[in-house]
DNA sequence: GCGCTCCATACGCCTAGAGATATCAGGTCA
DNA sequence: TGACCTGATATCTCTAGGCGTATGGAGCGC
């Protein structure tokens, strides 16, 4: 790439002439007096060491030369102009690309409302997602290759990446309608104890799943896990073939299936929290309005009241 | 078109640092010191108004903003460098286009000549060649349709125009080598009173044809014109197959047909005269180069020697 | 802590470029 | 012939841009 030997209002001043080919109105319309419209094409022309217009009296033509650059300069410019127009929309957030990964489990409850909002204030951006579980989402935003996580139980030793809750909500015990424990409103996690499980397998999310072994420890037995399911729709349809019980965080009440019976656990003091993560040194505006969005669209009500029929 | 609002230094610095994401390289590669690179690239954000580049310590990288405005700078600067490239090529007349009319009777002689020595010496230039006579190439030079006209008898009145005389030729009747006079080695035009005439039609050739008409008419005679062809192929043809004689140029005598015979005239004064024609006020290079061309390669041989067998 | 790398800042210099006004010169047309 | 249009020239002013040197300051490795 060699250094650039003209300036561009040079090149203005020529494709303007070249439309209007008479130096007064070329003037008028560049804003500038006749005399400096001269002085521009003259040292334009010196520089290409050509002339670029052949002036008869009464008239002003391109010449070959003149020709030939028009085509090349007036595309420059309009590269540039719109080059810059992208750039500066891309620079305030307007419009861009967003990488966001997200936790599967949060496809039902906040990443739908959270897309729908975003998308609803910058129309502009396009949103790339990716579903992932917890640790490859911070393995791709410390590669850029998310900007935007979402994921349940954030690690609390990451320095470079900021988290915030976005969502904290009790568990719940999934049960087939037939269990007899579907007919209390409340279950003791201890009357589980007997119950086959159907659980995510533990590596699509350690913490979540260390969580709901944890809960049963805590009340004094081991879950028996019958089944393994990779989503958390499996996982209510397994419980609704009758394959076992299971706990999850309460967003999957969304899960409408007949068969299958959510019910607050006791103690309910357990809770899961779903948080977005970005890097700390990412100045992507599109990061600080994702953000903002999230602040300003206050999380959906803790599901503690009797959401459930 | 708006005026352009960022200087091409800058866009150039632009590009090399997102290259070498490395101010110091960059400046190295600009030949310049680090710190008028600096300069630069804050002036460009400054206009932009966003950040271009992210510099974290140890590492540069281009922001979103900047990589949306890379591949417009770049092609920005190439679109401009190879258009300055084109220009100048074609100013200096090394590349181009240069349409040129030519008189069908050429088609057999100078042309060729010409169109081989001059591409021999300027392949770059793309040569539109249109057969037209004589007053058509006229107007097509006054309305810019061709830049070069080659025509019989060029007019004396035409004051923005140009006229080079590249060659003055006798007339040779054409006969069948089956006519009485194709024995003899120079025939008296007056011998010809008799005989039908193969002619090309008046209006493909006004003067031409006037010439010919008038060289009967100053030997007394008027020609019976028993035929008209467009084409001097032609009318050797028709010659051949006995429907008359015919007058023509001496550089015909390149169309070898089989029972044609060339021969020379009495009185041998009469000649006619083949011209490039220009417009005065055209500074193409090219027609330039073409005349010069012309000068520089000498006329043939004016056929008086005894060419044909 | 020290030195090194790397980028930013501060300051000064200089020039090319862009602008204006005034004037000239060639053509056209009434 | 003179008014008028059009573009070129001459001259002056001003400033943004580009470059240099000197210096500051943050990270990083030893």
């Amino acid at each position: 790439m060699e250094r650039p030997e003209i300036p561009l209002p040079q090149l203005h001043a020529f494709v303007v002439l070249a439309e209007e080919l008479h130096f007064g109105h070329a003037a008028a319309r560049l804003g500038i007096a006749q005399p400096p419209l001269s002085q521009q094409i003259r040292r334009l022309e010196d520089k290409v060491g050509h002339a670029l217009f052949s002036r008869e009296p009464g008239r002003v033509t391109l010449t070959p030369a003149g020709r030939e650059l028009l085509p090349a300069a007036r595309q420059a410019l309009t590269d540039l102009a719109d080059g810059l127009a992208a750039a500066r929309a891309v620079g305030s957030g307007r419009v861009g690309r967003l990488k966001i990964g997200f936790a599967a489990s949060l496809a039902l409850t906040v990443l739908p409302r959270l897309l729908r909002t975003f998308r609803q204030r910058f129309p502009g951006v396009h949103l790339d997602i990716h579903e992932m579980t917890t640790a490859p989402q911070i393995a791709a935003l410390h590669n850029n290759t998310i900007d935007i996580g979402l994921l349940r139980e954030p690690p609390t030793d990451e320095t470079e990446l900021g988290f915030k809750t976005v969502l904290s909500e009790p568990f719940v015990v999934v049960l087939p309608t037939t269990h007899p424990l579907a007919a209390q409103r409340t279950v003791q996690l201890v009357q589980l104890a007997d119950s086959p499980f159907v659980l995510l397998p533990r590596v699509v999310g350690p913490q979540l799943h260390d969580q709901i072994t944890g809960l049963c420890t805590a009340a004094g037995f081991t879950p028996q896990v019958a089944q393994h399911a990779v989503e958390w729709q499996t996982v209510c349809a397994l419980v609704e073939a009758g394959l076992g019980v299971s706990l999850a965080p309460a967003s999957i009440r969304r899960i409408r299936l007949k068969g299958v019976a959510f019910r607050r656990i006791e103690p309910s003091t357990a809770r899961t929290r779903v948080a977005v993560a970005w890097r700390k040194n990412d100045h992507n505006p599109l990061v600080t309005h994702l953000l903002a969005t999230v602040s300003q669209d206050p999380p959906e009500r803790p599901s503690t009241g009797p959401a459930w029929s």
